[in-house]
DNA sequence: GATGAATGAGTATTCATTCAT
DNA sequence: CATGAATGAATACTCATTCAT
C-alpha cells in the first residue's frame, strides 16, 4: 500500500539500468550501433521500447553513457605513474594490464573501434579518446626516453601503432590472435624497437 | 550498327557505373554505410534512384561491388614475389609501397575499417580480406626468416600488428599522424624487431 | 477520531484538486491541451503522475472539470438580472464587469477560445457554453428593447458579436489592445448601436 | 517506355499537392492541427504516409503551407484601395466582400481560428496575419476618418472587434448565426458607430 | 537506358494510463 | 493517499525498393 521508498526505487532504477547498458553494449558492439534498433535492444533486454526512454533521453544518449562508462571502467583501473618514470617491470606490468583490460572489455573495444570511423557518431567520442589517451602517451614517451633511445619520438609512434593493432587483431579476429601469444611477442618487440 | 550500338550501350553502361561507385564510395567513406542513402548518392552523382537499381540489385550489393573493386585496385598494384624471397630493397619498396596505396585509396581504407567492426556487412568481406592478404603475410615470413630472425612468427605477429596500427592511425588521425614520418619510423623498427 | 480524519482527507483531498487544477490551467492556456502532458503537469505540480489519477479519471476528464470549473468561477460572480429590465448604469456595470472577469480569469479564457474550435474536445464545452450565455443574451435583449432599438435582434448580434471580438482581441494581443480603453470604446459604441 | 516528361511529372506532382493540401485542411479544420495525424490524412487521401514526405518535409511545413495558401487565396481577392478613402458604396462592399470570402473559404478560416490561440504554432501564423492585416486596418481608419467621426481609433477598435466576432460566430456557430442577416446588421451597426 | 512518384515496413520517440508497492 | 516504474499503442518521419512511363 505504503509507496515504494526512495531505496526500492533507486535500486529498481540502477538495476533496469545496468540491463539496458548491458543489453545494448552488447548489440552496438556486435552489429553497430546503425544497425541495432531500440526495439532490438527492449526485445532483447525483455522490456518495453518505452522504458528506455525512461532511462535514456535518446539513443544517442545511450550510446554516450556506454562509451562514458566503458572509458571509465577501462581507464580507472590503470595505475598511471604519471610523475614518475616506469622500471622496466613496470612497463612490462602496464603492457600486460592493457592485455587484461581488453579481454575484459572486449565488447567495449569492439564498440569502440566501431565507433572510430563514424564520423558523425565519434565526435564526443574522439576527444574524450584523446584526452583519455594523453596521459598514456606520455608516460610511453618518458619510458622509452629513459631506456636510452635515440629516436623517443619515433619509437613511441612504431609501439603505439603496435599496440593499437595487436588490440585491434585481438578484437576483430581473437582466434587467429590469440592473446597470450601477442602479448608476449608485442612486448618483446618494444624492448627491440627501443634498445635496437 | 547493331554491334556498334551494343558498344555504345557498353560504354554508357561501364560510365555510369563507375559514376555510381565512385560517388557512393565518397558517400560511405565519409559518412558510413548506414547513414549513406541512395537519395543522396542519385542526388550527388545527379541521377535518379532508379538508374542505380539498374546497375546494382540492392544497397549492399553495391557495397559489395566497392569493396571488392577497392581490394583489386589495391591489390593488383602489388607485384608480389610470391616465389621468391624479398630483399632488404625490396622489403622496403613494399613497405613503402604498401604506404603510397594507401595515400592513393585513402577513401577505400576508410571504407574497409569502418566495415571491419560491423560484422553483417562485413562477412564477405572478411573473407576476402583473409585471402587477398594471406599470401603477403607468407612473403613478410618468409622475409623475416631469411634475416636471421629468432622468433619470425613472433615478429610477423608484430611487424603486422604495427603495419595494421600504422594504417589505422593514418586513416582515423592523419594530422596526428603524419604519413612520410610514419614511414620511416615504421621501416625502421621493422628492421629492429627483425634483427633485435 | 473517525469524522475528524475523514475531514482532514477531505481537506487533502480538496487541496489536491485545486492544485492539479490550477497547474494544469496554466499549462494548458500557456501551451495548449494536446500540447501538455501529464507529466508535465505532475512535474510542475511537485507530485507524482499517479496522483492525478486519484483525481481524475482521464486527461479529457481533468479538461472538463477545468471548463466547467472555468464556467463557474466565471457565470457565478454575475448578478444577472433575469427577471427585471437593466437601467443604464445597470448595463454598463454588466459590460465593465465583463472585463473585469475577462481579466481575472484571462487563463481560462485563453483555454476556452483556444478549444472553442476543437470540436471533438469542444463537445460538452459547447452546449455548457450556449446554456450559460442564453440567460444573458436575454437579458441583454430586453434592454435593448426598453432602451427604444427599431431592430433589436440585430443590434443584439452586432453587440454581442463586438463583445466577442473585443474578447478575443484582449486575449490574444492584450498588448496591442489594451483592455482599459477597448471597455469605455466598447460601451460607447453599443449605445451608438441601440440608439443610433 | 520512355520516361515522363517534365511536364507530365509536373502535373502529377501538382495534382497531388493540391490532394493533400485539401485533405489536410479538412482534417485540421475539423479535428484541429494536434489531433490530426499524417496517417489519417494519407488515409483519407487514398496515399500512403511517405508520398506526403515526397511533398511536404514535415507536418508543420505542411500547415505552413495551408496558411500561406490560405492567406493568399482570401486576401488576394481584396480590392483594397489603399492610396484613396473608400465611398460609402465601396465600404459595403469591402464587408460584404469580407463575408464573401469568409463563406467561401469557411475552413481557412477554422484552421485559422483554430491556431490562433496555440501560441506554438502561431508563431509564423500571427506575424503573417498582422502584416496582410495592417493594409485592412488602414483602409478602414481612414473611411471613419473620412465619415466624419469623432473618434476614429475607437470606432475602429470597435469595428473592427465586431467585425472579428461576426466572423468567429459565422465560423463556429454558423446555424445559429446565419450570414446572409448578420452581414447586414454588421454594416448597419458600423455607420451607427461611426456617425452616432 | 532513365526517371521520379509511390509504397510500406521500419525507425526513434512520446505519452496517457496502469499497477505493485 | 502517493509513488514512479512499466507498458503499448500511437506519432512523425525515413528509406530501400518498385514500377509505369
Amino acid at each position: 500500500m505504503a509507496p515504494r521508498t526512495t531505496e526500492q526505487f533507486g535500486k529498481i532504477r540502477l538495476e533496469k539500468m545496468v540491463l539496458i547498458m548491458e543489453t545494448s553494449l552488447e548489440l552496438f558492439a556486435e552489429n553497430g550501433y546503425h544497425a541495432t534498433s531500440i526495439s532490438q535492444i527492449a526485445k532483447k533486454a525483455g522490456i518495453s521500447k518505452g522504458l528506455i526512454y525512461n532511462y535514456f533521453d535518446s539513443k544517442k544518449e545511450l550510446l554516450d553513457a556506454l562509451i562514458t562508462h566503458g572509458f571509465d571502467s577501462i581507464f580507472q583501473n590503470f595505475d598511471l605513474k604519471e610523475d614518475g618514470i616506469l622500471t622496466k617491470e613496470e612497463f612490462i606490468h602496464f603492457i600486460k594490464q592493457n592485455f587484461n583490460l581488453l579481454r575484459d572489455n572486449l565488447q567495449h573495444w569492439k564498440l569502440f573501434y566501431s565507433l572510430l570511423l563514424q564520423p558523425q557518431v565519434a565526435d564526443s567520442f574522439a576527444k574524450d579518446y584523446e584526452e583519455r589517451g594523453a596521459p598514456m602517451f606520455q608516460m610511453l614517451f618518458k619510458f622509452i626516453e629513459s631506456q636510452g633511445s635515440k629516436d623517443p619520438e619515433g619509437d613511441l609512434m612504431a609501439i603505439s601503432a603496435m599496440l593499437e593493432g595487436a588490440f585491434l587483431y585481438c578484437v576483430v579476429a581473437p582466434d587467429i590472435f590469440p592473446m597470450e601469444i601477442m602479448e608476449d611477442k608485442i612486448i618483446n618487440a618494444c624492448f627491440k624497437i627501443i634498445n635496437g
